[in-house]
DNA sequence: AGGTGCGTTGCATAATACGCAACATGGTTG
DNA sequence: CAACCATGTTGCGTATTATGCAACGCACCT
């Protein structure tokens, strides 16, 4: 699933081009995303107007730069993996963010890493939109990764846990038997931190969503600024997660909710 | 924007194979969508193999069919047309879907369609999960699309109103004058409705959403069968909708709500 | 066992994607 | 005003690559 031995070019510059479109940079025009990868101009303008053709680009004028489009909203759509997760966190997610005033994060595993499927910010705290949505993080030094992780079954942790554990951080923990251990204990203690693991300053805690068959597949995180999500903290974030995770479960159908 | 000229022909082919999953269809096996599309099965195996190198197409292992892909969450995210409106929306209507039970939908103007951003069912009415999101309709016999039609300057409605009206039911208005007559009649109602004119056995009632400058971009609609969606509850739905139009309109910054 | 279906892949070649170069447009500067 | 620069588009020829054929491995069924 990971190492694909042959792909259509021309199709993999599009989906390059679709991904050149994010939070820092919403907006392309066609020469200035020919120069940002390299390419012809004429084979950029090419692509993108195939790209509006079908809806997943469009733009004003053509004077004006691409944007994403709407046609994307509906594949997202379409998207039946967590659909329902998705559809059900939303809300309450939402209060969460509210209540703990710190940033809410719905964070699922993907291959070896981990994929932000849902962010909210409270408004108060809304100085800064990092648009986390869609966004991939390594596995092993984030909250909601070991929380993943220390769920899995021990055939799946040996293949999903990368041989070479990258470092971000001074703190980082890249020893894989030293990460093992904290697993164990994430396992015990019910939730999974990270303290500036991932990114300098930045702090969260995970807790795991169990389906309706009792497996982990999601996580949900509080996250912050180092200054203000601190480790004494953290039982009390893990304890407001604990309590929307079980809402999260009940609703997706999982009877054992109160056992957990 | 409408007619372009060139596109790459495999791109194109890759976009027909993402658009082929939706609602009815959010599962693909390689043969089975050769099959339908009238394509070599070796071409589309390279293209959904493609797609999934990309992130854009997943699936469990080889033998399982092919699903949508979680990248599109990603992209979807970033798209910032209409950005602050969903988020801003989707509380404000999921309560409205639930205090009115039925059907409540966000739709845009995009080209000569209507396209849906939001739908939100109330779970009372969840037999069936119609999955309109990112859906485009006809713009002369949906509600929304008379909506937005009748706030369009006249110099944009005379470009947007298709040139042939397309009849898709027996009540369908297919003379251009006729509904130029009634988009007359909906600015000065101040909401619109279709009885089954696109679809036999569906009504629906829209109003406008002004945005932050009083611009009308978007519509709200609340829609259901028409046995119970009746002309003599119109209004009913219509004021429900205006209240949370006009609840959207003030957080998206509108100074002039209690004007309208 | 044979037959059928699935999805993949090596190979050759026809088709097409690509880069060049020219063009139209808009904006800026002297 | 003309010259210059930047943008994005497009005709053209050809090198590259996407395509279809055919074979294969695998799973399932009779």
């Amino acid at each position: 699933m990971e190492s694909q031995p042959y792909a259509i070019q021309s199709v993999e510059k599009a989906i390059t081009i679709l991904k050149a479109f994010g939070h820092d940079k919403p907006e392309w025009g066609v020469s200035e995303l020919a120069r940002h990868l390299g390419w012809h101009k004429s084979t950029v303008s090419r692509l993108m107007a195939t790209l509006e053709k079908g809806g997943l680009l469009t733009r004003n004028t053509e004077s004006e730069p691409y944007r994403l489009g709407v046609e994307l909203i509906g594949l997202a759509a379409h998207v039946i993996s967590y659909l329902d997760l998705r559809e059900v966190a939303r809300p309450l997610l939402r209060d969460l963010a509210q209540s703990c005033q710190e940033t809410v994060n719905l964070v699922v595993l993907d291959g070896s890493q981990v994929v932000n499927l849902e962010q909210f910010v409270p408004p108060e705290r809304l100085v800064k939109n990092i648009g986390w949505v869609g966004k991939r993080m390594p596995i092993h030094c984030t909250a909601a990764g070991k929380v993943l992780l220390a769920h899995l079954p021990p055939s799946r942790l040996d293949r999903t846990l990368p041989a070479e554990l990258a470092c971000f951080t001074p703190h980082t923990v890249t020893s894989p038997d030293d990460l093992r251990r904290e697993l164990s204990l994430i396992l015990r203690q019910g939730y999974a931190t990270v303290t500036e693991e991932m990114e300098v300053g930045l702090n969260a805690v995970a807790v795991p969503v169990f389906d309706h068959a009792g497996r982990v597949q999601s996580s949900i995180t509080v996250a912050g600024p180092a200054y203000r999500v601190t480790a004494d903290r953290y039982p009390t974030y893990a304890q407001a997660l604990r309590t929307t995770a079980a809402d999260i479960s009940r609703r997706l159908g999982n009877r054992d909710v109160w056992t957990m």
